[in-house]
DNA sequence: AAACCAAATGCAAAACGTTCGCAGCGCGTT
DNA sequence: AACGCGCTGCGAACGTTTTGCATTTGGTTT
Protein backbone atom coordinates (compact mmCIF):
# COMPACT_ATOMS: atom_id res chain seq x y z
CA UNK A 1 0.00 0.00 0.00
CA UNK A 2 2.07 3.02 -1.08
CA UNK A 3 1.95 6.09 0.87
CA UNK A 4 -1.13 9.24 -1.45
CA UNK A 5 0.67 11.72 0.70
CA UNK A 6 -0.26 13.93 3.46
CA UNK A 7 -2.38 16.60 1.26
CA UNK A 8 -4.36 13.99 -0.03
CA UNK A 9 -6.49 13.67 2.74
CA UNK A 10 -9.20 16.26 3.13
CA UNK A 11 -8.65 18.70 6.33
CA UNK A 12 -10.86 19.10 9.18
CA UNK A 13 -13.49 21.82 10.02
CA UNK A 14 -13.25 24.11 12.84
CA UNK A 15 -16.49 22.41 13.68
CA UNK A 16 -15.02 19.38 13.85
CA UNK A 17 -12.19 20.11 15.60
CA UNK A 18 -14.20 22.27 18.17
CA UNK A 19 -16.32 18.71 18.52
CA UNK A 20 -13.18 16.48 18.56
CA UNK A 21 -11.87 18.61 21.39
CA UNK A 22 -14.95 18.34 23.62
CA UNK A 23 -15.87 14.37 22.77
CA UNK A 24 -12.02 14.31 24.77
CA UNK A 25 -13.25 16.10 27.85
CA UNK A 26 -11.65 18.74 26.33
CA UNK A 27 -12.80 22.66 26.42
CA UNK A 28 -12.80 24.72 22.74
CA UNK A 29 -11.67 27.71 24.19
CA UNK A 30 -10.48 31.47 22.63
CA UNK A 31 -6.93 30.87 22.61
CA UNK A 32 -7.58 27.11 20.54
CA UNK A 33 -9.76 28.36 17.89
CA UNK A 34 -6.73 30.86 17.48
CA UNK A 35 -4.28 28.56 17.79
CA UNK A 36 -6.28 26.21 15.02
CA UNK A 37 -7.25 28.77 12.30
CA UNK A 38 -3.83 29.64 12.30
CA UNK A 39 -2.68 26.43 11.42
CA UNK A 40 -5.16 25.78 9.26
CA UNK A 41 -4.21 28.97 7.24
CA UNK A 42 -0.71 27.62 7.48
CA UNK A 43 0.45 24.27 4.64
CA UNK A 44 3.91 24.03 6.09
CA UNK A 45 4.68 23.27 9.63
CA UNK A 46 5.26 26.54 11.90
CA UNK A 47 7.05 27.46 15.24
CA UNK A 48 5.29 28.26 18.33
CA UNK A 49 6.56 31.82 18.13
CA UNK A 50 4.92 32.62 14.89
CA UNK A 51 1.65 30.81 15.72
CA UNK A 52 1.38 33.05 18.62
CA UNK A 53 2.60 36.09 16.73
CA UNK A 54 -0.16 35.12 14.11
CA UNK A 55 -2.74 34.93 16.35
CA UNK A 56 -2.09 38.80 17.01
CA UNK A 57 -0.67 37.71 20.74
CA UNK A 58 -4.82 37.61 21.51
CA UNK A 59 -3.30 35.21 23.77
CA UNK A 60 -0.57 34.17 26.16
CA UNK A 61 2.79 32.55 24.86
CA UNK A 62 2.59 30.07 27.51
CA UNK A 63 -0.94 28.78 26.59
CA UNK A 64 -0.10 28.38 22.87
CA UNK A 65 2.71 25.94 24.18
CA UNK A 66 -0.04 24.32 26.23
CA UNK A 67 -2.57 24.17 23.16
CA UNK A 68 0.05 22.50 20.99
CA UNK A 69 0.91 19.98 23.29
CA UNK A 70 -2.37 18.76 23.63
CA UNK A 71 -3.19 19.06 19.89
CA UNK A 72 -0.35 17.35 19.62
CA UNK A 73 -1.39 14.40 21.94
CA UNK A 74 -4.80 14.00 20.36
CA UNK A 75 -3.10 14.12 17.21
CA UNK A 76 -4.46 16.65 15.73
CA UNK A 77 -1.36 18.14 15.40
CA UNK A 78 2.18 16.55 14.21
CA UNK A 79 5.81 17.75 15.48
CA UNK A 80 8.28 18.43 13.28
CA UNK A 81 11.91 18.80 13.90
CA UNK A 82 14.45 20.66 11.39
CA UNK A 83 16.98 20.37 13.75
CA UNK A 84 17.63 23.57 14.78
CA UNK A 85 16.12 23.24 18.49
CA UNK A 86 12.69 24.92 17.25
CA UNK A 87 9.81 23.03 17.27
CA UNK A 88 7.38 23.04 14.37
CA UNK A 89 3.13 21.61 13.82
CA UNK A 90 1.45 21.04 11.54
CA UNK A 91 -2.79 20.42 11.35
CA UNK A 92 -3.32 17.05 10.87
CA UNK A 93 -5.92 16.34 8.35
CA UNK A 94 -8.93 13.58 8.77
CA UNK A 95 -7.31 9.99 8.83
CA UNK A 96 -3.75 11.16 8.40
CA UNK A 97 -0.77 10.01 10.30
CA UNK A 98 1.25 13.33 9.57
CA UNK A 99 3.95 11.03 8.49
CA UNK A 100 5.94 12.90 5.74
CA UNK A 101 9.16 14.94 5.31
CA UNK A 102 10.63 18.48 4.05
CA UNK A 103 12.79 20.02 2.17
CA UNK A 104 14.35 23.14 3.17
CA UNK A 105 16.57 25.88 2.53
CA UNK A 106 19.32 26.60 4.75
CA UNK A 107 19.70 29.79 3.30
CA UNK A 108 16.20 31.27 3.13
CA UNK A 109 14.62 28.57 5.24
CA UNK A 110 11.71 28.53 2.64
CA UNK A 111 9.74 24.79 2.72
CA UNK A 112 8.67 22.11 0.21
CA UNK A 113 7.01 19.33 1.08
CA UNK A 114 7.97 15.68 0.06
CA UNK A 115 4.61 13.64 -0.31
CA UNK A 116 6.27 10.40 -0.55
CA UNK A 117 8.29 8.14 2.45
CA UNK A 118 10.25 5.72 0.48
CA UNK A 119 12.27 4.37 3.63
CA UNK A 120 8.80 2.03 4.93
CA UNK A 121 10.64 -0.81 3.61
CA UNK A 122 14.17 -0.27 5.39
CA UNK A 123 11.81 0.22 8.48
CA UNK A 124 10.79 -3.64 8.12
CA UNK A 125 14.75 -4.35 7.57
CA UNK A 126 16.05 -2.48 10.44
CA UNK A 127 13.36 -3.72 13.15
CA UNK A 128 13.98 -7.22 11.64
CA UNK A 129 17.73 -7.34 12.29
CA UNK A 130 18.19 -5.41 15.55
CA UNK A 131 15.07 -7.14 16.90
CA UNK A 132 13.42 -3.79 17.79
CA UNK A 133 10.10 -3.13 17.25
CA UNK A 134 7.59 -0.35 16.67
CA UNK A 135 9.74 1.27 14.39
CA UNK A 136 9.98 4.83 13.18
CA UNK A 137 11.68 7.28 11.81
CA UNK A 138 12.60 11.04 11.68
CA UNK A 139 13.85 12.40 7.79
CA UNK A 140 14.20 15.65 6.50
CA UNK A 141 15.75 17.08 3.72
CA UNK A 142 18.62 19.98 3.28
CA UNK A 143 19.40 22.30 0.66
CA UNK A 144 20.07 25.26 -1.09
CA UNK A 145 16.66 26.64 -3.16
CA UNK A 146 17.11 27.89 -6.66
CA UNK A 147 16.37 31.73 -5.51
CA UNK A 148 19.67 31.25 -2.91
CA UNK A 149 21.72 29.88 -5.96
CA UNK A 150 21.30 32.47 -7.56
CA UNK A 151 22.51 35.29 -4.43
CA UNK B 1 29.98 3.94 -5.62
CA UNK B 2 27.88 2.63 -2.40
CA UNK B 3 28.61 3.07 1.28
CA UNK B 4 30.74 0.98 3.20
CA UNK B 5 29.94 2.53 6.61
CA UNK B 6 31.79 4.61 8.87
CA UNK B 7 32.94 1.72 11.41
CA UNK B 8 34.86 0.72 8.33
CA UNK B 9 37.08 3.35 8.30
CA UNK B 10 39.95 3.14 10.56
CA UNK B 11 39.92 5.17 13.91
CA UNK B 12 42.62 7.99 14.25
CA UNK B 13 44.74 7.97 16.79
CA UNK B 14 45.23 10.37 19.88
CA UNK B 15 48.83 11.98 18.04
CA UNK B 16 47.54 12.15 14.61
CA UNK B 17 44.35 14.41 16.27
CA UNK B 18 46.78 16.63 18.03
CA UNK B 19 49.05 17.01 15.22
CA UNK B 20 45.72 17.43 13.03
CA UNK B 21 45.08 20.57 16.06
CA UNK B 22 48.84 22.01 15.53
CA UNK B 23 48.09 21.99 12.02
CA UNK B 24 45.55 24.23 12.03
CA UNK B 25 47.35 26.32 14.31
CA UNK B 26 45.27 25.11 17.16
CA UNK B 27 46.69 24.10 20.50
CA UNK B 28 46.12 20.81 21.58
CA UNK B 29 45.17 21.98 25.04
CA UNK B 30 44.08 19.08 28.27
CA UNK B 31 40.95 19.46 27.52
CA UNK B 32 40.82 18.98 24.18
CA UNK B 33 42.77 16.31 24.44
CA UNK B 34 40.05 14.75 27.74
CA UNK B 35 37.46 15.10 25.04
CA UNK B 36 38.95 13.77 21.81
CA UNK B 37 40.18 10.49 24.56
CA UNK B 38 36.45 10.16 25.74
CA UNK B 39 34.81 10.64 22.03
CA UNK B 40 37.12 7.86 20.96
CA UNK B 41 35.80 5.53 24.11
CA UNK B 42 31.93 5.60 23.36
CA UNK B 43 31.22 4.14 20.07
CA UNK B 44 27.79 6.14 19.51
CA UNK B 45 26.90 9.94 19.81
CA UNK B 46 27.44 11.21 22.78
CA UNK B 47 25.74 14.38 24.54
CA UNK B 48 27.98 17.44 25.95
CA UNK B 49 26.93 16.67 29.23
CA UNK B 50 28.06 13.04 29.20
CA UNK B 51 31.43 13.75 27.52
CA UNK B 52 32.03 16.36 30.43
CA UNK B 53 31.02 13.87 33.14
CA UNK B 54 33.05 11.05 31.47
CA UNK B 55 36.54 13.62 31.37
CA UNK B 56 35.50 13.63 35.48
CA UNK B 57 34.94 17.61 34.82
CA UNK B 58 38.82 18.27 34.69
CA UNK B 59 37.26 20.71 32.16
CA UNK B 60 34.58 23.75 32.62
CA UNK B 61 31.20 22.30 30.38
CA UNK B 62 31.65 25.82 28.62
CA UNK B 63 35.30 24.41 27.32
CA UNK B 64 33.84 21.02 26.24
CA UNK B 65 30.85 23.43 24.26
CA UNK B 66 34.31 25.20 22.57
CA UNK B 67 35.89 22.13 22.04
CA UNK B 68 33.45 20.29 19.92
CA UNK B 69 32.48 23.03 18.02
CA UNK B 70 36.12 23.35 17.18
CA UNK B 71 36.13 19.28 16.42
CA UNK B 72 33.42 20.02 13.86
CA UNK B 73 34.78 22.82 12.01
CA UNK B 74 37.68 20.76 11.63
CA UNK B 75 35.36 18.11 10.46
CA UNK B 76 37.31 15.44 12.89
CA UNK B 77 33.53 14.93 14.59
CA UNK B 78 30.51 14.98 13.40
CA UNK B 79 26.88 16.20 15.10
CA UNK B 80 23.40 14.71 15.65
CA UNK B 81 20.21 15.29 16.32
CA UNK B 82 17.65 13.09 17.69
CA UNK B 83 14.91 14.93 18.03
CA UNK B 84 15.22 16.13 21.89
CA UNK B 85 17.06 18.85 21.57
CA UNK B 86 20.03 18.04 22.66
CA UNK B 87 23.26 18.17 20.82
CA UNK B 88 25.12 14.32 19.96
CA UNK B 89 28.78 13.73 18.73
CA UNK B 90 30.69 11.03 17.71
CA UNK B 91 34.26 11.11 16.46
CA UNK B 92 35.33 10.78 12.73
CA UNK B 93 37.57 8.05 11.77
CA UNK B 94 39.80 8.98 8.99
CA UNK B 95 37.93 9.60 5.33
CA UNK B 96 34.84 9.40 6.84
CA UNK B 97 32.54 12.52 6.87
CA UNK B 98 30.23 10.80 9.18
CA UNK B 99 27.03 10.30 7.35
CA UNK B 100 25.07 7.76 8.57
CA UNK B 101 22.13 7.10 10.63
CA UNK B 102 20.83 5.32 13.85
CA UNK B 103 18.10 3.29 15.53
CA UNK B 104 17.38 4.93 18.91
CA UNK B 105 15.08 2.61 21.67
CA UNK B 106 12.77 5.34 22.59
CA UNK B 107 12.21 3.93 26.46
CA UNK B 108 15.79 3.25 27.56
CA UNK B 109 18.17 5.45 24.84
CA UNK B 110 19.94 2.38 23.93
CA UNK B 111 21.16 3.34 19.80
CA UNK B 112 22.16 0.91 17.37
CA UNK B 113 24.36 1.98 14.36
CA UNK B 114 22.89 1.68 10.95
CA UNK B 115 26.11 1.37 8.63
CA UNK B 116 24.03 1.64 5.59
CA UNK B 117 21.89 4.93 4.08
CA UNK B 118 19.68 3.70 1.11
CA UNK B 119 18.82 7.42 0.77
CA UNK B 120 21.02 8.97 -1.44
CA UNK B 121 19.41 8.12 -4.96
CA UNK B 122 16.03 10.11 -3.52
CA UNK B 123 18.15 12.79 -2.58
CA UNK B 124 19.05 13.02 -6.43
CA UNK B 125 15.12 12.83 -7.24
CA UNK B 126 14.60 15.50 -4.65
CA UNK B 127 16.64 17.60 -6.10
CA UNK B 128 15.99 17.34 -9.46
CA UNK B 129 12.28 17.82 -9.15
CA UNK B 130 12.89 20.96 -6.75
CA UNK B 131 15.48 22.84 -8.50
CA UNK B 132 17.06 22.69 -5.02
CA UNK B 133 21.32 21.64 -5.11
CA UNK B 134 23.54 20.73 -2.01
CA UNK B 135 20.65 18.13 -1.38
CA UNK B 136 21.54 16.49 2.55
CA UNK B 137 19.65 14.57 4.74
CA UNK B 138 19.09 13.38 8.68
CA UNK B 139 17.25 10.37 9.46
CA UNK B 140 17.26 8.66 12.49
CA UNK B 141 15.34 5.58 13.00
CA UNK B 142 12.97 5.30 16.78
CA UNK B 143 11.89 1.95 18.25
CA UNK B 144 11.44 -0.33 21.00
CA UNK B 145 14.64 -2.39 21.72
CA UNK B 146 14.43 -6.10 22.74
CA UNK B 147 14.67 -5.64 26.27
CA UNK B 148 12.78 -2.82 26.77
CA UNK B 149 9.55 -5.27 24.83
CA UNK B 150 10.08 -7.70 27.63
CA UNK B 151 9.21 -5.00 30.30
C1' DA C 1 -30.82 32.16 34.30
C1' DA C 2 -27.82 31.44 38.03
C1' DA C 3 -24.70 28.62 40.25
C1' DC C 4 -21.14 25.45 40.05
C1' DC C 5 -16.61 23.23 39.19
C1' DA C 6 -13.03 21.48 36.75
C1' DA C 7 -10.31 22.97 33.25
C1' DA C 8 -7.82 26.59 31.03
C1' DT C 9 -5.64 31.10 31.07
C1' DG C 10 -2.28 35.02 31.97
C1' DC C 11 1.59 36.31 34.18
C1' DA C 12 5.92 35.69 36.17
C1' DA C 13 9.47 32.77 37.45
C1' DA C 14 12.31 28.97 36.51
C1' DA C 15 14.35 25.26 33.89
C1' DC C 16 17.01 23.77 30.16
C1' DG C 17 20.72 23.48 26.77
C1' DT C 18 23.69 26.67 24.92
C1' DT C 19 26.50 30.95 24.07
C1' DC C 20 29.23 34.90 25.41
C1' DG C 21 32.41 38.43 27.89
C1' DC C 22 36.28 38.86 30.26
C1' DA C 23 40.28 38.39 33.29
C1' DG C 24 43.91 35.19 33.84
C1' DC C 25 46.38 30.92 32.41
C1' DG C 26 49.20 27.92 29.49
C1' DC C 27 50.67 25.99 24.87
C1' DG C 28 53.84 26.59 21.33
C1' DT C 29 57.34 29.56 19.78
C1' DT C 30 61.41 32.62 19.98
C1' DA D 1 63.42 31.75 30.17
C1' DA D 2 60.43 34.96 28.25
C1' DC D 3 56.88 36.14 25.07
C1' DG D 4 52.28 36.43 22.89
C1' DC D 5 48.16 34.67 21.32
C1' DG D 6 44.93 31.29 22.00
C1' DC D 7 42.52 28.97 25.40
C1' DT D 8 40.35 28.35 29.88
C1' DG D 9 37.24 28.92 33.89
C1' DC D 10 33.75 31.39 35.73
C1' DG D 11 29.55 33.78 35.77
C1' DA D 12 26.12 36.02 33.34
C1' DA D 13 23.00 35.97 29.52
C1' DC D 14 20.59 33.78 25.93
C1' DG D 15 16.33 31.62 23.46
C1' DT D 16 13.11 28.06 23.88
C1' DT D 17 10.19 25.57 26.70
C1' DT D 18 8.04 24.38 31.18
C1' DT D 19 5.88 25.29 35.53
C1' DG D 20 3.32 27.41 39.76
C1' DC D 21 -0.36 29.89 41.07
C1' DA D 22 -4.16 33.05 41.40
C1' DT D 23 -7.93 34.22 38.37
C1' DT D 24 -11.10 33.45 34.65
C1' DT D 25 -14.03 30.77 31.64
C1' DG D 26 -16.50 26.99 29.19
C1' DG D 27 -19.66 23.49 29.75
C1' DT D 28 -22.80 21.38 32.91
C1' DT D 29 -26.17 21.12 36.62
C1' DT D 30 -29.55 23.06 39.31
MN1 LIG E 1 4.68 19.17 5.99
MN1 LIG F 1 26.85 6.66 14.89
ZN1 LIG G 1 9.25 8.57 6.07
ZN1 LIG H 1 21.60 8.90 4.81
Amino acid sequence: MPCRGHHHHKPRSLSELAARLRGGAKKFTGPRKAVLEVLAAHPHPMTIKDVHSETKSECDLATVYRALHLLEEMELVKRFDFGDGIARFELLAEGDDGHHHHLICTECSDIIEIEECFTESLEEKIAERSGFKAVTHKLEFFGICPDCQKR
